[in-house]
DNA sequence: TTATATACGACTAAATTAGTCGTAATTATT
DNA sequence: AATAATTACGACTAATTTAGTCGTATATAA
């Protein structure tokens, strides 16, 4: 319950081994996975991820690798739960309501205080609160 | 990301239920299934735990039932999440350590700062808060 | 005695998560 | 120009977790 992915996991690791890089030093793929022991693939798969959405950018090509250009300061971690894994939140009635109980549902709206509290608890922190 | 599995939900709802009867009413595993369309095995196994670990109490026989004996706003809402799922944690290694990147792993004590948060969170929080 | 309950473990099915593979494109190095 | 190392990306398989079902035993009101 209330468990992160591996995905999560492995982009943690992965940011916090960019950010201990010098300024403009790239890390690849590679070179993390073996660090920390995470499948290649997969990790190359996530620091795709990333970096499509602009958090760390990527350097193709022989010699190439990922760096960090965004401030972890101001990297949200709701927002970035939801790179990695879509839309946060307890229960999903909170997002698509294709439930055919919502007339007898009595506890959609305390659960969805709930949700509202763990996502404002992650919008107070923000990237540098974990990889710092 | 961060989803409370069917169990706690399906638990939520009986206990709600269970809540809007008059005191020393029953309500059976069949009942409250019907109600809401739920599967009466699966529910009936989850009553069954809640029962085992005294937060409501049953009445076997033709007849028999279900009913609440704690009051809602004692109980604590990180136990109730833990006895329907277990351990709460965002990773697993808050709990067990068979993990072989120990000595690497750079992000176990903000994961576990995050963990304490929401275990804290829940913490403030009693069943009364939801099912009223 | 019968019908309707709880109790509980074993089993199966479905969904999600984790990990692998194949192939293409890019670029530094030789 | 060729090669090796890299990112990019989708399709696929495997493993794990969650959801749901079934069988059987026991209790009890009618």
């Amino acid at each position: 319950m209330l468990k992160i992915t591996r995905k999560v996991e492995y982009a943690l690791i992965a940011l916090r081994h960019l950010q201990a890089n010098k300024e403009g030093q790239l890390s690849s793929a590679k070179e993390i996975a073996e660090t920390y022991g995470i499948p290649q693939e997969l990790l190359a798969k996530i620091l795709q991820r990333l970096a499509r959405e602009d958090i760390i950018i990527s350097v193709k090509g022989a010699a190439g690798g990922y760096k960090l250009v965004t401030n972890p300061n101001t990297i949200n971690m709701t927002k970035f739960f939801e790179i990695m894994e879509g839309p946060m939140g307890i229960m999903d009635c909170y997002f698509d309501s294709g439930c055919n109980q919502l007339h007898t549902c009595t506890i959609r709206t305390p659960i969805n205080r709930i949700n509202d509290s763990i996502r404002s608890m992650f919008n107070k922190m923000t990237l540098a609160d974990i990889t710092y």
